[in-house]
DNA sequence: CGGGAATAGTTGAAATCTAAACGGTCTTGG
DNA sequence: CCAAGACCGTTTAGATTTCAACTATTCCCG
């Protein structure tokens, strides 16, 4: 695919800005993950409860809700299987394709989404966006934009 | 911690630009790793080992390299005992701490990064770079450079 | 010097994630 | 209409990660 004589190499910049992008965002991950755990959540399953919140009847096709959280159809699977236990979340029928599955948050969920919100988004304040200029959001924005755009294609 | 009431909550272009950073930043790792998987290596064990090949003597002690990779103790003794399985990385005594563990990439672990690296270097560059003004590449550096530093101290 | 606290790394079990294969259901071209 | 193929979600097994002990060594302070 790509040989040693033809890759065009990042320079010392770019292996810098790649690096500190590495590492800061999974530092980021664990410190988030870390307060959302005191609210009895991890990172994917918050955003999942916000996905639910946000969809008409607090439901979603699991497929769907997959493609916006960026999971396997496999994990989610799990994930719900897990939230369901815990009375989080509950699967339902698909009224038109009997092959689908509907997800839908609880009120139960709600309430543990209620609970984790305010912890979290401060978070996200404090360690994030406290640090950024107007500038760097908008950079920040647009870059990753592009990035998921690019990626969503291929 | 931060209650209803006080919590600064995130405007909608916030909230557009999280969300779109998540979203990226899962899809790249997730390209990146599966392209690396042709090479047999996951993401971590391919950080590893760039480290070690950056390090005196291709060694380094486990802590700091668990340091520098941002993962647990314990996450890094079980990676390093699969790659020695594998014999790209060897463990050796720590002269100068009894305590201590020192990795160290073998001849064969080098062969492998080799193998790998153009692959990765071009996905980064097709996936990432390619899609970033030289603006926004300073302005991810800076941003990235300041929320990294912020959590170390943190 | 001595003992308590901190540090380094490992261990083993439980939780989570991945990967491949499977059973239903839909869809579409002929 | 009806197979062939695509799609949906699940399942299972194996790999990886987390979490909480645990051992051994070093550090620190009286």
């Amino acid at each position: 695919m790509a040989d040693e004589a033809t890759t065009r190499w990042l320079d010392e910049r770019e292996q810098a800005v790649w690096r500190e992008f590495l590492v800061a965002t999974l530092m980021l991950w664990e410190r988030l993950a870390r307060e959302l755990a005191d609210a009895g959540l991890s990172m994917p399953e918050y955003e999942l409860l916000v996905r639910l919140s946000e969809a008409p009847g607090w439901q979603l096709r699991m497929s769907d809700l997959a493609g916006g959280l960026v999971s396997s159809r496999s994990r989610l699977t799990h994930t719900i299987g897990r939230m369901e236990a815990r009375g989080l979340v509950e699967r339902r029928a698909c009224p038109s394709d009997k092959r689908g599955v509907l997800a839908a948050m609880t009120e139960a969920g709600y309430q543990v989404l209620v609970d984790a919100a305010p912890t979290h988004v401060t978070g996200v304040r404090e360690h994030l966006f406290d640090h950024l200029t107007a500038e760097q959001v908008d950079s920040l924005g647009a870059a990753m934009g592009q990035v998921g755009r690019h990626l969503r294609e291929a």
